[in-house]
DNA sequence: TTATCATATGAGCAAATGATCATATGTTAA
DNA sequence: TTAACATATGATCATTTGCTCATATGATAA
């Protein structure tokens, strides 16, 4: 046999993960989080909801980088939109979004 | 002037943000957990403290591979190590990492 | 209808990322 | 000391990611 003998912590372990499926899941969310503009993106949506072109102008970014980084959001649950005329608001899709920033703000003011 | 005007809510929201600094911070710790790898460790220490090779036969890994990610987890200060003898043991840093996880898991149950 | 504004999206590209392999470092026992 | 084990790390490579550009779609007004 190779190395230790761990088998009795590792199927102790084993025994309380969930499956690698929601893992997985549970990573990508995070990944969501995990990009600057998509960040600022969704503190800017703490305030008010906003149009896409307000967003852009306010970070600082192309429109088209802002569309493609709300599609990721949205797919993420994140935020949701409705549709005025011409203009498309986005807003936060629910408080998880706050919690798990504030949460991560918290982690790293210390 | 091109677009409408949102001067006004752009003004609003700006005093609001937090620095760029900041929320690049944030982003990259979210981006910490945003791997299935490592929340596969996170998930692991959870239980109890582990040595490097237990995590690799947990999660059939490559010692190398784990090493490099607990490395990524130690300078966002989500794990703690101690030395023993050969073997090192990790653990979890402190409860933010169990609080954001879990908003996390509530978040995609539902 | 056409023109214009607002948003969405596909393609392409440069940069970042995560795994592996080989090797280095650190620790203990013989 | 040498041998064996445990961990760390540098180099390399394939994949992923985020941006830009061009263009498509959607909606309103003239």
């Amino acid at each position: 046999m190779k190395g230790h003998d761990h088998s009795r912590l590792l199927n102790e372990v084993n025994s309380q993960m969930p499956k690698d499926e929601t893992l997985a899941e549970l990573a990508e969310l995070f990944a969501v989080f995990g990009d600057t503009t998509r960040i600022r993106i969704l503190w800017a949506l703490f305030e008010s909801e906003m149009c896409v072109c307000a967003i852009a102008e306010l970070l600082h970014v192309t429109q088209s980088a802002v569309s493609h980084q709300l599609k990721l959001l949205r797919h993420a649950k994140l935020v949701g939109s409705r549709r005025q005329g011409k203009t498309v608001f986005y807003f936060l899709a629910d408080d998880h979004v706050r919690s798990i920033i504030n949460q991560g703000m918290e982690h790293i003011s210390e």
